[in-house]
RNA sequence: GCCCCCGUCGUCUAGCGGCCUAGGACGUCGCCCUCUCACGGCGGUAACGCCGGUUCAAAUCCGGUCGGGGGUACCA
């Protein structure tokens, strides 16, 4: 008998958009999490309907407080608000796994007086066994065929995994398990026949459900497994759309026929439609893992990277707004979202890309914004001390706009504007610029002027820093402008890469700048 | 082994039968601007994995092949 499972349309199109993440909170969260929740908050935005936010701590030896909470720093930092979940509440609390035992315990024995659901007496061994014996079994077949030139049926391959040994086992055969003591896990009987499902960024996808074993859908000790849990809750939440890893695209016949059996028992209304968003690699042609570095959401914050330009970023992981445009708002991706438009196709993370995406959402923002994102950066990395005192507030009002057009990050306003925070007694010289710049004969040479043209300075400005120094070095003396600023500039800033000079050092002041030339004269 | 997914410049992508001598972005290279570094401007580089088929016409449709990835758990 075949019969035939398909979830074309399952989903009422009435239904409001009910979209979720479900991130496990095992270690530190990855930037393919980010991704997944980005798309589906568009995807919920988009279309006004919700987005559910469910923790599935169901693994107690891998859940750990840390990593929920660092999960809850990262979606507040980038802003992607949930409307359901942790922190909110809603109608369908509580939405950790781990608080839900009794839902599942409930749903797993409506499953299993409904006959979808059976139990299974074999231990793994024995599962294992079996399949092991199939496949020398099989390759005994195929090598007798090879050796008879092809002649007879042709061997077909066995199927690994779960053979559903205790599928139909008589009642004798069931009391006498339950004598020996044996203990038994539920696993649901997969219907016959295929399962085909429309897959919103792949299109159709087929399995023939003798490639798909029965599984088990709760440990022997009765704890609920992920194959159960998952579609349970996204049927109890009324989820709508699964948007997720392409990892799970396997498992999805096994929660098709699993929906089926929710709906027989009415804990499902409808199957969800389902879309397997590709994956995010790292090098060489590997999924991005836990060990390299790119993978670490919270490091793009920590290493100064907006939210603006970390989700206009990986939005372009599998997806784009126009042929000929690249950068845009969480707003404008919202408004052109479609779930129809993602790519199938895995991406590459490229930082490079990364850091350019975010400079230019640095650069969108004004000197006043940029300046209150950098400051818990200045005051983390020493450059400012904390609390900020209204000198260098001021100072640094004067000096970021000078900066905000250079930096990419917001971690490197602290680089280029150190040298003008730094007490006199701690400022030093890059070694090698110092080296280059000033050390050499010339270099001396060059400072003794400067240090002379600007001791009798009227007017402390940049514009008359710039006269006085262009007059004295490039005009006096005939060096080129980049070998002479450049002593100059080693020696106040400390660095060969820095602000303006001129500037630099008029915000500098007088004494502090007077005081550097002098200082690198030997 | 078996099942499923994927295949356009180095990278992310646009392309959904003629608009493609394949467009944009990042990277890279050269030039300009220039007190350094950036920014900005201009220009160059570079791709439809392969083979068949359908068609007047294919990057676009079909088949095969090769390559990559994932799954094949009492993990998620």
């Amino acid at each position: 008998m075949k019969s035939t499972v398909s979830n074309s349309a399952s989903v009422p199109m009435s239904a409001p958009v009910r979209v979720r993440m479900a991130p496990s909170p095992t270690g530190s969260p990855h930037v393919g999490l980010v991704r997944t929740a980005l798309f589906n908050w568009a995807f919920a935005r988009h279309h006004g309907g919700q987005f559910v936010f469910r923790i599935e701590d169901t693994d107690k030896e891998r859940s750990t407080d840390e990593s929920l909470a660092s999960i809850i720093d990262l979606m507040r930092w980038l802003g992607l608000d949930w409307d359901e979940g942790p922190e909110v509440g809603g109608p369908h609390a509580p939405y950790f796994q781990s608080q839900r035992g009794d839902i599942y315990a409930d749903a797993l024995a409506r499953l299993q007086s409904s006959g979808r659901v059976y139990r299974c007496y074999c231990t793994t061994e024995e599962t294992e066994g079996r399949a092991l014996a199939k496949k020398e079994e099989y390759a005994a077949a195929k090598a007798a065929f090879a050796a008879a030139g092809g002649q007879g049926t042709k061997p077909e391959a066995p199927v690994m995994g779960y053979d559903g040994f205790c599928r139909d086992l008589t009642d004798e055969q069931i009391a006498a398990f339950e004598a020996e003591g044996r203990a038994s896990v539920p696993r649901l009987r997969m219907p016959d026949g295929s399962i085909t499902w429309n897959d919103l960024v792949r299109g159709e996808v087929t399995f023939e459900t003798k490639h798909v074993p029965d599984f088990a859908l709760a440990r022997a000790n009765g704890d609920p497994l992920y194959t159960l849990v998952n579609p349970v809750d996204d049927a109890l939440m009324e989820i709508t759309h699964v948007l997720r890893g392409e990892d799970l695209l396997s498992s999805t016949p096994r929660q098709i026929a699993l929906y089926e059996a929710l709906k027989e028992v009415g804990i499902a209304k409808a199957t969800p439609e389902f879309g397997h968003l590709p994956y995010v690699m790292g090098e060489g042609n590997k999924k991005l893992s836990k060990r390299d570095p790119e993978a670490h959401a919270l490091a793009y914050r920590d290493q100064g990277f907006v939210p603006e330009g970390l989700l206009n970023y990986l939005a372009l992981l599998g997806w784009s707004i126009a042929a000929d445009r690249d950068i845009f708002s969480l707003e404008e991706m919202v408004e052109a979202f479609d779930i129809k438009d993602v790519n199938a196709n895995p991406a590459k993370f490229d930082l490079k890309k990364c850091e350019a995406i975010n400079a230019t959402h640095v650069h969108q923002l004004s000197v006043e914004e940029i300046t209150d994102r950098a400051l818990p950066y200045l005051k983390r990395d020493g450059v400012i001390s904390d609390p900020v005192s209204d000198a260098d507030a001021q100072l640094l009002e004067l000096a970021m706009p000078f900066v905000a057009e250079r930096v990419s990050k917001l971690t490197e306003v602290g680089d280029l504007l150190h040298f003008l925070f730094v007490p006199e007694a701690d400022f030093v010289l890059d070694e090698a610029d110092k080296a280059k710049m000033v050390d050499s004969d010339e270099g001396q040479a060059v400072l003794q002027a400067a240090y002379d043209a600007l001791r009798s300075l009227e007017v402390w400005s940049a514009a008359q820093i710039s006269d006085a120094l262009t007059q004295a070095l490039v005009e006096e003396m005939g060096l080129k402008p980049r070998v002479a600023f450049g002593a100059v500039r080693v020696a106040a800033t400390g660095r060969r890469v820095s602000p303006p000079l001129f500037e630099s050092l008029e915000l500098l002041g007088r004494e502090r700048s007077l005081g550097r030339l002098q200082g690198a004269l030997s």
